[in-house]
DNA sequence: ACGTTATATATGGTATTTGATATATATTGT
DNA sequence: ACAATATATATCAAATACCATATATAACGT
């Protein structure tokens, strides 16, 4: 990832900023993940993930029927250090913090990490 | 400021990203310090200060016939390390880097702290 | 080969953002 | 009161982003 306006306009977005709040905690999810945990259709998460994968914010892996994502391991240290301190300062407000319980709860979890 | 869309969305244009750099580096600066150093159009600057002004990610001070623009001071910590994070991660590239050497040759800056 | 599940892409309507240009406001000095 | 300077706002066309809905793809089990 290498333009700036790219990546803000990335996370400009209230959907996709609360994906990536979740990736921040949990390492890695699948589709179904976040749409259980946002409530929102499967192809507005789809295009959304679409979008940070094509900025190259996320790294999608397939495993069968799902297809993974997490932060992207290529990505500059000074946009991952903005994710983390951005999770930092929202992380406990309205909606990243019912996101991360909502998906805590979600049963049947496919790789399910367990979250500490 | 409090949303997070409106902060991240204010960050992905190139022009009031390349302000905000700035007034990371240098404390204070008037409008024609910006508009100098960007190379841009008055009315550009300045409509993109007003958004950022809205935005409530910098506060104006006239001062006589300038007004000068600085990182609010009220605004959330989390927000102030994204763009301390940013900009030292991204002020060695273009353009941000060749906006603070052209300012810093700038003749007859108007409160001009000096530049370290 | 067929159905099922998980995910992706396409489409269209609407709203928002942007850049360029023109005009307005506010302050100072005379 | 007038001119000059610094900055702000208004306008409009073009581009972009958004959401909802419909459809397509890809992998798996039978």
């Amino acid at each position: 990832m290498i333009e700036t306006n790219i990546f803000f306009s990335a996370l400009s977005n209230d959907v996709r900023l609360r994906c990536l709040m979740l990736l921040v905690e949990e390492e890695e999810l699948c589709v179904c993940e976040f749409t259980h945990a946002l409530g929102l259709a499967q192809p507005a998460v789809s295009r959304h993930l679409a979008l940070l994968r094509e900025a190259g914010i996320v790294l999608d892996r397939r495993e069968g029927l799902w297809i993974h994502y997490r932060l992207h391991p290529d990505m500059p240290q000074w946009a991952l250090e903005v994710l983390q301190v951005t999770a930092q300062g929202i992380v406990g407000l309205s909606p990243f913090q019912d996101d991360l319980k909502v998906l805590e709860d979600m049963p049947n979890r496919p790789g399910a990490p367990r979250c500490a």
